[in-house]
Order: structure tokens, then sequence, then C-alpha cells
DNA sequence: CATCAGGCGAGAC
DNA sequence: GTCTCGCCTGAT
């Protein structure tokens, strides 16, 4: 077991972005699959307790969870004039931006548009069930890996829309065959700048622009990146009419997108 | 019963 | 290029 100790790491507000829709609580602890892996974490405070190896934590985990940026930092350089980008990251300053799987988060950003996060983890829970391979942990758990660009590939609309996939069973289908025909290279987008990474992303069947945006931020780490959906949308009307500063924070914008997600659906 | 949820593609203009 | 419209399904 890894311990770490951390002032902006709070798992349920990470559970609760909606970046990652493969994390679940389970009593007082949550558990995740990731890259093929299980893995059960729980907190106290600051404390975040990680069931796993050293060496585990080291080569996957710290970089998942992004452990080497400072969101303290980034926090204090918020414009102190602007109270809502203040507030809204005090409010969710436990959130982080993983560093996701490239092809989990375009498929499931696909099935995100137009959808609710409860119905987005079902559908997922049901393609991993589906066409995912059955594991079992160290500790003895089952679960599904996320299934491969083939084994998405081979399944025809209609099986996917027995998945409760909907509309989104063709964009998933014509997806996962330009990604298995090799259309698209997923390797090489990671060494692409944003912009190519996301003019790349948009020739994909299902891919727009505010879905590229969040394969760029949480697949990619493009953290300039900000996703503008319908919530995003309506705060941006509300409180910035004469336009978001992204002259301020040109590199980070991303991160305070969520900060302002995170906040429009979770104040009270 | 209508509306909406972390939009997008297709077609009209 | 910009605009509109239809779309699976479940929750409210």
């Amino acid at each position: 077991m890894v311990t770490v100790n951390n002032g902006n790491f709070d798992i349920e507000q990470i559970c609760q972005s909606g970046q990652c829709f493969r994390m679940v609580k389970c009593g007082d602890k949550y558990s995740l699959v990731a890259f093929g892996r299980y893995l059960e974490l729980s907190q106290s405070g600051d404390d975040i307790s990680i069931e796993c190896t050293q060496e585990e934590f080291d080569t996957i985990w710290k970089s998942y969870f992004d452990m080497g940026t400072d969101y303290g930092n980034i926090i204090k350089g918020i414009d102190a004039q602007d109270n809502y980008l203040t507030q809204a990251a005090d409010f969710g300053k436990g959130i982080r931006i993983l560093r996701q799987d490239l092809w989990e988060m375009i498929i499931s950003f696909i099935i995100s548009q137009q959808n609710n996060i409860k119905r987005i983890r079902k559908c997922i829970n049901f393609i991993c069930e589906k066409y995912g391979e059955k594991r079992v942990s160290a500790g003895g758990a089952e679960y599904y890996d996320f299934p491969t660009p083939k084994a998405l590939a081979g399944a025809s609309v209609d099986d996917l829309y027995a998945c409760n996939l909907g509309y989104r069973s063709r964009y998933i289908h014509e997806t996962a065959l330009s990604v298995y025909r090799g259309d698209i290279d997923l390797e090489a987008l990671p060494n692409m700048d944003y912009a190519a990474a996301r003019s790349e992303l948009l020739k994909l069947c299902g891919v727009g622009a505010k879905v590229a945006d969040c394969i760029c931020l949480f697949a990619l780490h493009k953290t300039e990146a900000f996703p503008i959906d319908t919530h995003i949308n309506k705060v941006l009307a509300a409180q910035y009419p004469s336009g978001f500063p992204f002259e301020k924070y040109s590199n980070y914008s991303g991160i305070l997108q969520q900060y302002i997600f995170y906040y429009d659906l979770n104040k009270k």
C-alpha cells in the first residue's frame, strides 16, 4: 500500500467530476479500472491510501492521478478579482485532471453526448461486460477491461443498440472501424500539439468540437483544451458576458473548466 | 405529457 | 461557412 498526503486530492470530487466513468464508490472505499488494471483507494482528510505496490504507483498511478502537478499553485494563479472562479476553484480544489487511456476516452465521450452521467456509466459498463476481457485482481475482485478497438469493430450497429447506446451506436461502430483499420493513428496523437491532435480527432465519426476537447483534456492532457457544453455555455453567458479571460490562463484553462463544471453541477 | 441530459451529422441555404 | 433539425433513452 502507498500513502500520499495532498491537500488538492479529493477522491469523491474526482469521482463526481465526470471525467472518469469507471471509478465507483463502494462503502468507504473507491475502486477503478484503468489501463487493464483494478485499483482500490480510500481517503481520510488529506491522506490518501492507494492499494498497490510502490513500483506500480510510480509507473502507473502517479502519472494517472497527475501527482507531478501542484494544483494549489494553479489555483493561486486565479485572478483574485474574479469571485466566481475563485469560489468555483475553492469548491472543487480536490479535482485533478487524470491522464486516461486515449481509446477509452474516445468511446466514453462519444457516449457522453446528449446524455447524463448515470446512463453514461451504465452504457460503458455494458460494453465492457459484453466486449471486454474478464479479469481478476490480485485481491480477487472480478472486473472487465475496456474493449479493444478490434473487439468493438467486430460489433454490429444492432449489437451496440442492444447496449442502450441509442443513436450513438453508429458513431461507435464507425469510429471503432476507423481506429482498427488504422485510418487514424492513435499512437501519433500524444506527440502532437493541441491543435493538431484536435483536428485529427475531429475526423472520427461522432467526435465534434466538445468531445474532441474532452479527449484532448482527459487523455492527452492538453490542459489548454476548454470543452464547452451546455453547462459551461450557461455559466459563460451568466458570469462572463464579455468573454472568458483565456489570455490569463492560456496554458491551463481546461483545469479551470473542470472547477466551473463541477461547481455548476454540485453547488447548493 | 414535455423537456433535457457534458452534441453531432446531415442537409439546406 | 452558418443554421436548423432529428435523434436513443431515462429521469424529472
